[in-house]
DNA sequence: TTTTGAGTTGTTCGA
DNA sequence: GTCGAACAACTCAAA
């Protein structure tokens, strides 16, 4: 009994180095079952999208044979988390069970599960903290609430940064004796597509914890020193490519923060200096989606103003087909959806612009397009995917002002100057010159003849005339700002019969 | 308790 | 072509 085995779950810390909850598992000095549940009957936001489950099926293949480096194995089972995991503790006679802490609501039912269980048994279950840069119980305002604004929460933030250390890998599991401890295999999860739609991803990604480090090495190399003004820019590859690495957890914000922190205190130039802070400023906001999502679980699927249910979005499906699909006819959102469709990512900039088409030209719900993000980026990130979309649509914290709704024409032609992003994913459009590469429906006749664009056919006209649009959404917006709150603060109103939360 | 200053990412219009 | 103001009103966080 007093040697039963420490069993370390993962779940999106899928590595080594770094992992609290691993090296305090292996400070116990008790061999190690190092387990992965994979629950098949988890519905929605609860189950990773499809380019996610891409993503897992290869960085669980690396964790594994890491783990196998190390002289153990990887155990997978299927089933409900919370249930597998107390199972096998209670086949091996109370063992330690380690964890890291998460922000996502199924994750925290299944921590509250496992500390039920291991209480009943005597034992001890604490989540470490793997995920974070700092534990979001720990960051208050002076009134003990939890932010809802950025930059007070930032400042707060900064004054614990940078945090302690990063820990180096264990060299060694101690192994189980393993004659009880049978695993899946990874194949039988059947995380990869049934149609192979994904060799557009495999060209473009190296999951697992290897992979993370060289795109962190890569991103310092250079990128880093121009993030601050090219991070903007779907036509550069100044951005870190990290953000899935992130999500799945193979490499830590701790991590991160310390070589960002460490490379700006050497660093000779402003530029390089501002652009490191901007970076840093990044991951600020990662860990204020998490904050917000561990404080607010609901929100990934209800604004946090309450008043917002009732916001009146259309619910045109012709709208949401051409918007998923590339073909709304305004080159710059129709880039953005066909590089996300390809590639399983698409450019920050233009996720906003995306974003931005779809809730305020389209009046389409942030949801429909949360959903879509969901099944289609391999970074698929709930506390992301909830803030980034309702601070576009405006019902979230910090959110976007209604009146700044994202002009599809001057957003190209100031981040994609040379239509270079356009051209790439939009081939049929790639012969106009870039003067008319963001609104070819201005372009002069003889000039679409001669880049063989015949709109309507090889192209499609704007599904939406944005002016038009514009103006719609302010009139919603503005009418409905007004009350934005009112069924929260004032029951008496004549709102009374919303006035549930 | 009250007051005060501030609040990621934009666009348009008119001087 | 460039620049500043207007686009609203509200909530948050701290003093």
């Amino acid at each position: 009994m007093t040697d039963s085995p420490s069993i370390v779950l993962f779940q999106t810390d899928l590595r080594l180095a770094d992992n609290p909850a691993l090296t305090a598992a292996v400070q116990r000095g008790k061999p190690l079952i190092c387990l992965y549940v994979w629950n098949p009957d988890a519905k929605g936001y609860d189950k990773p999208g499809a380019a996610s489950r891409w993503w897992l099926h290869y960085s669980l293949e690396k964790l594994s044979s890491h783990i196998q480096q190390t002289g153990n194995d990887l155990v997978i089972r299927t089933g409900q988390t919370a249930e597998v995991v107390s199972s096998l503790a209670a086949q091996f006679k109370t063992p330690r069970i380690f964890w890291n802490r998460s922000c996502e609501p199924a994750f925290r039912k299944i921590e509250h599960r496992l500390q039920t269980f291991l209480k009943g048994e005597g034992g001890d279950g604490t989540g470490f903290d793997g995920t974070n840069l700092a534990d979001p119980d720990r960051i208050q305002t002076q009134s003990g609430t939890p932010y809802t604004v950025f930059t007070p929460f930032w400042k707060k933030l900064q004054t614990v940064l940078p945090p302690s250390p990063p820990l180096a890998a264990p060299q060694k599991l101690p192994s189980p004796p393993s004659t009880h401890l049978k695993s899946e295999t990874l194949a039988s999860l059947k995380l990869l597509p049934k149609i192979d739609w994904a060799h557009g991803l495999r060209n473009t990604w190296s999951p697992g914890e290897e992979g993370a480090r060289s795109a962190l090495k890569k991103f310092l190399l250079a990128p880093a020193k121009h993030y601050s003004t090219d991070r903007d820019r779907p036509d550069l590859p100044h951005t870190s490519q990290l953000s899935s690495h992130l999500h799945f957890g193979e490499i830590s914000p701790r991590t991160l923060c310390q070589a960002i922190t460490s490379r700006m205190g050497k660093c000779q130039s402003a530029q390089e200096r501002k652009s490191l802070e901007a970076y840093l400023r990044q991951l600020g906001w990662r860990e204020f989606a998490r904050y917000l999502l561990y404080h607010f679980p609901e929100t990934a699927q209800e604004p946090l103003y309450a008043a917002y249910k009732k916001f009146p979005w259309d619910d045109r499906s012709d709208f949401l087909a051409a918007w998923q699909n590339g073909l709304t006819g305004y080159p710059i959102v129709d880039a953005g959806m066909r590089e996300l469709w390809q590639t399983g990512w698409m450019h920050n900039r233009v996720r906003m612009i995306t974003a931005s088409f779809l809730t305020k030209d389209l009046l389409l719900h942030w949801k429909a397009g949360a959903d879509w993000f969901w099944d289609t980026l391999v970074d698929a990130d709930l506390a992301n995917n909830t803030l980034g979309w309702q601070w576009v649509a405006g019902c979230g914290a910090d959110a976007s002002p209604f009146f700044r709704i994202f002009n599809p024409i001057t957003q190209g032609r100031k981040f994609d100057p040379d239509g270079r992003y356009v051209r790439k994913w939009v081939p049929e459009l790639a012969g106009l010159p870039h003067k008319w590469i963001h609104q070819p429906w201005e372009a002069p006749p003889l000039l679409l003849v001669e880049a063989q664009v015949r709109l309507g056919e090889t192209y499609p006209y704007p599904i939406i005339d944005h002016a038009a649009a514009r103006n719609r959404a302010l009139l919603a917006y503005r009418h409905f700002t007004k009350n934005k709150h009112s069924n929260t603060s004032s029951p008496t109103s004549d709102s009374g019969k919303c006035a549930s939360t």
